[in-house]
DNA sequence: AATTAAATTTAGACAAAGCTAAATAATAAA
DNA sequence: TTTATTATTTAGCTTTGTCTAAATTTAATT
């Protein structure tokens, strides 16, 4: 089926807000989008024509299996990119999304699957998140939670969930990247915010907004 | 100024056909594009609005400086794809046009520096066509001639004009690319076909219509 | 110079993707 | 269970890029 750059924006916005099967409602596609309920309500109903989706009226939208294999292949094509982007070009990894936003457009399996073998066909891309294959799949990750919540003391970090140049940016100054090993120090009961410790660094205490985008995983 | 895709089809495309300075007509531009003339004409009106070109109703098209700075910046990225799909993913040169014609609209001039320093700042791309730097210039191509108007013997094949994949093809069947040292054997007055050599092969021979696409110079 | 042919433009329509404002449905509060 | 609030949809309009058919201009031929 051949879709628009719009259609192939809504199915992956779809795919990111669909956890689990709970169906995805107009609003929240919207601000995703940032666009408008009434524009959603107008691509739903396309999408549907199209199979995509499954979609009734003031009951949300879930995708189709054949919606679900078509965001694969769109998340596919945008993470191999920013791989690309950073394991190739050196771009930092908060330069990367926006790039990868429209280079994930260009259709084509061949090229898509060159890439792969040409960046060693990487499993996760910059930011911690797996990397379907040519057939949709991906490892499932390894277990890992939002910092705000580890019981561990040590742990690693093992991917970032707001993908925001705000929060990347932020990481960076503060010397966080995915492998980074850190030790819990604090809970501070008042904001909910967490001193951490990195080796060869002074310890430093993060808010709780930031703690719950941070995904870890015991060390 | 931000462009559509479609505007810069547009652009690229009277660039082209913009051979020296002078305009270029509404049907050229309609069948270069696959479009209608009626279409063109709606175009032209945008791109005046824009002043990318001068137009005059009847008189044609020609672009402006800024117009032609806009199409270098294109003809730049384009090049430069095609460049990373053949040395680094292994794609023919036949294959390339294709996908570099979506590539080329992603517009990032970080991007597109990066990349041209990773491929080691190329001149020429996989079909012989210079290829413009960061500022729109371009090495001023060293002379050179289509085969059936080579007057010299012993020849080096430096571009090709033409680049279907029909003629790429052809020229893959035959061992012919860039680089390709060739002898002229003979020419068929007739229908003013060109027997070739190239070392360690039969002579062969091949149609005006062949040599006029294949550029050459003087070994 | 008049006529024919070719090139180009205009008029009017359509599909895609978006918007605002108004209407309707679903949900939450009183 | 009414009432108020929020979510969603509908109606109508806009922009971009395309098309066909008809009109007009320019160029080429008698
Ligand atoms: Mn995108
Ligand atoms: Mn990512
Ligand atoms: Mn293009
Ligand atoms: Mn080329």
């Amino acid at each position: 089926m051949n879709l628009t750059v719009a259609e192939e924006n809504y199915v992956k916005a779809i795919y990111k807000l669909q956890e689990g099967d709970q169906a995805v409602t107009t609003n929240a596609l919207a601000y995703e989008l940032d666009t408008k309920p009434a524009s959603v309500t107008d691509m739903a109903k396309k999408l549907k024509e199209k199979k995509l989706i499954d979609y009734e009226k003031y009951q949300g939208i879930t995708l189709t299996p054949e919606g679900r294999k078509t965001a694969l292949q769109i998340v596919r094509r945008h993470r191999l990119w920013e791989c690309f982007l950073v394991d190739k070009l050196s771009f930092s990894w908060e330069e990367v999304h926006e790039l990868a936003e429209e280079l994930e457009h260009v259709r084509s399996e061949k090229l898509i699957n060159r890439l792969s073998d040409f960046l060693g066909n990487p499993v996760i891309d910059p930011h911690g998140d797996p990397i379907p294959d040519a057939h949709g799949r991906m490892a499932k990750p390894r277990p890992q939670t939002p910092l705000d919540q580890a019981n561990a003391k040590r742990l690693v970090v093992t991917a970032v969930s707001d993908q925001s140049t705000a929060l990347l940016a932020f990481l960076n100054a503060k010397g966080i990247k995915l492998g980074t090993q850190l030790e819990i120090v604090a809970h501070y009961e008042f904001d909910n915010s967490i001193e951490i410790k990195m080796k060869h660094l002074p310890s430093l205490t993060i808010s709780e907004q930031v703690a719950k985008n941070i995904m870890v995983r015991p060390l």
